[in-house]
DNA sequence: GATGATCTGTACCGATCGGTACAAAGAGCA
DNA sequence: TGCTCTTTGTACCGATCGGTACAGATCATC
């Protein structure tokens, strides 16, 4: 009789784009309801926590994106340098290179002290940890791939920045390819 | 008669203290006032405008610091590599060596829709063609310094990112001094 | 001290915030 | 068709939002 499970799948990238756009702060319930169609009773009914739990929902969706979608391919894919590679053609295309932005990033930024912090340090951490093992499985020597690993999931965020900044999704593309350049 | 002036460059420090800890949206009228110790009528007095004269002051108050400290160095002193390993010291003096949130930054990724847009982008844009300028002064290729220039300014940026997400500054330090080594 | 302009604290405005209450609507089962 | 439980839209809550009005405090000048 529950579809309550389906309907808060079904909303979440909606709820995620409005966060994205907005904020945390930014995004009202009002906007969020209005984007993916639904009423705030629906909406409470799906997310009894309110926008907390949306938020901590969004963050868990993006964050099992990113393991089923790249980290795991970084650990366990047999041949590391295609994962790296597949790493960055990913990232280009969630990114849409350089067009959308990191909702993660971005909360990381503003908020903090709402209980996203753990949810913000894991993805990142797991992302640096993910490609180190995927530069030493390729040969590098430990030290080199943890630099690495940290320089390159680093130079992703800043270049989701300066791309948002300066509203030029070029400069996300031509960071790509550097790092393909120091990564393989 | 009118301290209007003085009282505006006064509380641009804590106003731009607040928006750097909540975000734009996140900055209440009444935090700001408690944070500076300005009523609302003297905050109102001092910027006629409201919040958003507030962010355009300490938008321009932090565009005129780096232009100052960093980007005129980078473009007239005479010796441009120690231009540039000033803007790295002062980069970590300004930005606490992580500790702090590059407030620019933070509101690119949010906001952009309210008239600081420009500023926004004048700031990186600024700080890209400075650098590129002094690594050209180095005796860098024309093309190699706007791809490094363009790779520092977003490296900076992710570096505050991460150090912030991961809530350790030491990420900040560590890819100055990798940056260090590609600009000098 | 008196005067006039500047500055500032307080009260208040309508709008909107996140969140709750609840009754009507919808869906499965008999 | 009735019955039950889930789902939804709507109205509403107190709190707070950004912003305004304005009276009283403060100050320079005479």
């Amino acid at each position: 009789m529950t579809r309550k499970p389906g309907a808060r799948e079904d909303a979440l990238p909606a709820i995620a784009e409005v966060f994205r756009e907005y904020g945390y702060e930014g995004a009202s319930l009002a906007l969020i309801g209005a984007r993916c169609g639904l009423g705030k009773g629906s909406l409470y009914h799906a997310f009894p926590g309110g926008k907390a739990e949306m938020a901590q929902a969004v963050l868990d969706a993006i964050g099992g994106w990113f393991e089923e979608r790249i980290y795991a391919p970084l650990r366990d894919d047999p041949d590391p340098r295609a994962a790296i590679r597949l790493m960055l053609s990913e990232t280009d295309a969630y990114f849409r290179s350089g067009r959308r932005v990191c909702l993660v990033g971005a909360f990381a930024l503003t908020e903090g002290r709402d209980g996203f912090a753990d949810r913000i340090a894991g993805y990142f951490r797991d992302w640096r940890e993910a490609l180190a093992q995927a530069l030493i499985r390729a040969g590098r020597p430990a030290a080199e791939a943890e630099s690495l690993s940290e320089d390159a999931v680093l130079t992703i965020q800043g270049g989701l920045v300066l791309a948002r900044a300066l509203d030029d999704p070029a400069v996300f593309g031509r960071m790509l390819g550097r790092l393909e350049q120091r990564l393989v």
